[in-house]
This record gives C-alpha cells, structure tokens and sequence, in this order.
DNA sequence: GTGAAAGCGCTAACAG
DNA sequence: CTGTTAGCGCTTTCAC
C-alpha cells in the first residue's frame, strides 16, 4: 500500500491533521515542525491521493479540451496547436483531457464532479447541445473558435468573415476577376462566415459572382481536390480560387497540377488558417493566420481565473486574423 | 448540491447499500427493487461521483498519453493520428489525458492513483528516466513508437530502419548514386534508426558515401529548408535527398525551387512518415507510411486488457512499414 | 435480498 | 500552534 498522511503523522509523532496542514503549507503551523514533516514525506515519497483530496475538496483537477469531432473536419495542426496553447498554461496540477464531443455516447460522464472546467473548440453548432448541457450543469466553461448563439458563455474567436474579406480583396487587387470558393464542411459556422467574407469582397468591389462558382469542400485534402477538378471542367474557368481552408488548398493545388495547369501562372489559389506547412509547400501558400495557439492559451487563462476566482465574464472577444502574404496570386492585367 | 445515492435511497425507501449495488447492477438484489431504484436515479439525474468510487475502488478512470515532447519535433499529424487511435479504442469511462513528457516539472503526480494507465509516445531516449519511473511505480504501461532498450515493457514499434532502406532502396533503383541525407533530431531514437537505413541501402549496393552529404535537421519545416539550403552550395551536389520525415521534405522543395531547380527533374526527394498532406502537395511526395493510427489502436486495447485482466505482456512488436510510391522521384540514367 | 457499520485518504470546523 | 472529531460519497464485509 502506498503511504498516506497517516503514516507520516506516526512517524513523526504529530496527528495527522498537522501533516496534512504542513503538506498544505498552513501558515498556522510551527516552521521548523512543518520542515521536518515535509522531509520525512519526501523522504517516504509520499504522494497524495487525488482522489481522496478530490472527494472532500470537491474538485477534480481534470480539465476537458473537447473538440467538436475528432473524426472529420478537425484538422491535425488545429489540434495540435489547441494542446500546445492549453498545455502551456495549465499547471502541473490540472489535467488535459482531450476528447471529440462526438465521441461521447451520453455527456452523463460529463459534469462538475468529473471537470473543473471545460474548453470546448467548436467548429460547428452541432455541439450546440454540448454547450447547453454543461452550461445547465454550471460548469466553467470556455468556447473558442465559433461564436455561440445568444452570448450567455465565455466566447473567443477568430474574426473569420473579415479575414476571408481580406484575401478575397487582396485577388481582387491583383487584378482578378473570376473569382471561385471552395467552402468549408456544411453546417460549420466557419463556413458561412468565410463564405459571407467572400461575397462580402465581391459585392464591395463590384465583383459578379459567376455560376458555378461556388463548390462545396468538407475542409480535408481529398474534399479540396475534388472540388478543384469539377471547377476545372468549368468553360470559362475562374482565375483565381479562394479555398476556405489550406487542407483543401493543397488538394486544389494538386488537381490544378495534374491537369497541367500552374500556379500561380494559370490559376491564383489562396486557403485559409495559414497551417504549420503552408508556407514551406511550393508554391507558398497565400492565405490568413488564425491564431489557434494564442485563442487556447487565452482561453486556458481565462477559464482557470473563472475556476479560481469564481469570476465570470460573460462576452465575445474576437481574434484579429492576419493576411500572409506568399507566392501562390498571380497579378494579372485583364479582368473580364 | 447534486444528487447521492442516500437521496435516491431515501425516495425508494431502501437503504444506500442496495442503492449502490442496484446501481452497480449486483446480481443479489430483486430485479423488480433493482429495476425500480434505476428508474428513480434516473429522474433525479444521479451521475455518480467519480472521486468518491476511485478512493474505495482504488481506479481513477485516468489513462495518460503522454508525448516526449510537444514543443518540437512532434509533427501534428502524428500527434493527431495518435490522439485519434487511443480515442476510438477506450470506453466512455476513461479519460485520456494528454501531455508532453518534458512539460512536467516533477514525475510526482504521475502515480497509480491518479492514472490507471500511461501510453507513452515515445521518440526520445529523454523519456526513458519516465518510462523507468512508470515502471517502478507499476503503473501499467505501454511504450509505442520507440523501441526500449531492455525490453522490460510493452512495447510496439514502427520498423524504422527497414522502413529507411526500403525508400533509399527506391531511390538507388531509379538510378540515384549520390543521396544525401538530412537527418532528424538529434537524440531521438528514430533518428538513428533513419540513418541506419539509409547507410544499409548504401552499403547493400555498393554506393559510396560521399562527404558532405550528411546534413542535420530536427523533424520541422525550418530545418528541413535550411540542411537543403546547404547541400545545394555542395560543388558536386546529390542527385536525390532521402529527408528523415516528411516535413522536412517540404521544407527541402522549397529550398530547392527557390533555388532555381526543380523536384523531381533537378533533384529527387523522399520523405519518411507519410503525413496527411504528403498525398497532396505537388509533387506527391514519395515516403513510408508509418501506421501510428494503428499503432495506438493496437496499444490503447492492450493496455486496457492490462488494466482489466491483469495480463501483462512484456514483448516487443513491429509493426510494418510500407513504401508510398509518389511523384517525387526521378529515374536517371547516369550514375556517378 | 437487504441493511448496519466500517473505512478508503483527505480537509475543515472546533476546541484547546 | 496542535489535536479531536466529523464527514465528503461510495463500496464492502458481515449479519440477519
């Protein structure tokens, strides 16, 4: 058995009630007792049991990061910032608990007793539910990424209509004119709103928008690629193609390849979410930086304060995105 | 303050006892009592506390994924694929928390009690002070991705080597006699294992080492541009790179188009790991897939057997690499 | 089949 | 400054 308080109170001939304020570092407790009660722990090697602290404390020291699905449309450098941000701020203390929402069968698992608090990293309102469910349970919660119908959470997000605006303005100023979208996975909110920057650039610029222009993409490679082909069929093509994100991005670019076409010569493509490869693909990738890691590292900020300090604060912060410009527009003269 | 069983015992006018072993679905209770208390727990919304049942059961329904590192040399893919693999394995009981080895400041609260299972991805030999602390504490363990020296664990590994060989074997078939190498973080054991691939393939056909052709790199894009970058001021420069993982690869084309050549008609490029957009990027990168997805698969259900059946299983597996067949490559006449 | 009682390891009044 | 006592919510003997 692994040794508790009670063996060091024994040890050291106090009760067990000193040790445990000495371990807890009481300010009501004798220096030099509270010196050697820690030595003799250390010299024990106790550990506390987290589940007995837990238990009378009320706390879990469990945090969740869950992501709307882990399946499809998540994708491998989002998640993998999300952790880096959260997992710098979090203390030893605390434990990260990642998980697809999706994964779960019934959120009955999921509640106060079990998380602290919660960071969800929505990407669509199918987790609206979620947000609901551990809102009702009061449990500190956190949505970053998708802005939440009616406001009543901690809410961080990235402005993702203005940054589509901007890429689609920077085609536009290099002189573009036919101008296609390849949007997100259906029902994600970050598809409409880049959707809506992308028309939004186009009706300021006076841009028409063409027929079948507009082709559905579900944020993955092979979604990107495909898409790419059916707008290759197209007889007067589009010029340049704004991608709702860099996965399909790169697929679009292979199909543009494989057709025997370059970019940017023949066609401009510009993506969206500036991934960790884009800028090393060839050609570099133009797109807009979304700033996953500062959101978490954020986020897991905020919501340990609302865990500590029990304070709440109730808004929408937006992240400001960022046009990166690289090698993959082409400036052209003509225009329709 | 949420509801116990005591409360649930009270309205069935039962005692906690039989509350408890209902719930737990004890095959001593009446079935019509068992049936009647399940219906009353679930009107009053019971979850059971977590904290309470790890103290008497001793479980805290924690499993911990724990990387060397997340702040360099993970690639997300990897990290991805191997959230996702242990994720579809474990059963809504468990939580999976995940971390980076080297983020902890003490090994402290890593113990039976707070986990009931560690997988760790391993890619240093800088973990193994962890992977001898898990094991002491006899915390059941899995060790995946890197071999362990002394074999005293669980262990499933990628055959790393053979993996290296088979692509600079491909390289040599189409006729390559000058391959350079760009190496992966020092330290990491699959480093060494690349390498040692890559130098077999050499010497199994009688291809010369040249000086030179052995650069560094540590498994990002930055470090992949910049071992390219310095091969390309090489005089007689090599006609094919074998670059220990895929990301670098990236970072290698970029290197060399912004050189002014072209991959594969100026220089070939191999890659290792077969990352997510590998497929996609032009040219498709030709590499060797690394099954992690199923790696992690295969070691979260032999951890959990571990865990529930007490079957400890102290052997190592390999698992198979393939050779990805891409557009990376050139096939040459010459020799040198 | 069911209940009474004990105890997991810890913290927190309360008393001194 | 320290100890006594109680209790967090649950499972598990042991008795009936």
């Amino acid at each position: 058995m692994s040794v508790t308080i009670k063996d060091i109170a024994k040890l050291a001939g106090v009760s067990h009630t000193t040790v445990s304020r000495a371990l807890n570092d009481s300010p009501l407790i004798n220096p030099e007792t509270k010196e050697r009660i820690k030595a003799i722990a250390g010299s024990m090697n106790y550990t506390p049991n987290y589940s007995a602290r837990s238990l009378v404390l009320d706390r879990s020291y469990n945090l969740g990061l869950f992501f709307s699905t882990l399946h499809s449309g998540t994708s491998a450098g989002f998640l993998y910032e999300a952790i880096k941000g959260v997992n710098d701020v979090i203390k030893d203390q605390y434990n990260l608990i990642v998980r697809g929402i999706d994964d779960y069968k019934s959120y009955h698992n999921v509640n106060r007793k079990s998380f602290d608090g919660l960071i969800v990293m929505s990407q669509s309102r199918s987790d609206q539910s979620f947000i609901e469910y551990a809102t009702d349970k009061e449990i500190p919660l956190i949505v970053l990424n998708r802005q939440v119908d009616g406001n009543r959470v901690m809410n961080l997000v990235p402005d993702d209509q203005s940054g589509a605006f901007k890429v689609v303005e920077h085609l536009i100023v290099h002189g573009h004119r036919r101008i296609a979208i390849i949007e997100g996975k259906t029902g994600f909110k970050s598809t409409q709103a880049r959707r809506d920057g992308y028309l939004q650039a186009l009706s300021r610029y006076g841009v028409a928008i063409q027929d079948g222009f507009a082709e559905r993409g579900d944020y993955d490679f092979e979604s990107g690629y495909a898409a790419m082909s059916r707008l290759l069929k197209l007889e007067d093509g589009p010029t340049a193609v704004f991608c709702s994100n860099d996965d399909m991005a790169v697929g679009a670019i292979k199909a543009i390849t494989n057709h025997g076409l370059r970019v940017p010569e023949d066609i401009s493509v510009v993506g969206f979410d500036d991934d960790l490869f884009s800028g090393f693909m060839t050609p570099a990738l133009t797109t807009v930086r979304r700033p996953i890691e500062e959101m978490s590292r954020a986020g897991a900020v905020k919501l340990l304060s609302f865990i500590e300090k029990k304070e709440v604060e109730r808004s929408t912060v937006f992240f400001n995105t960022e046009l990166v410009v690289r090698d993959s527009v082409q400036t052209i003269s003509g225009g329709q």
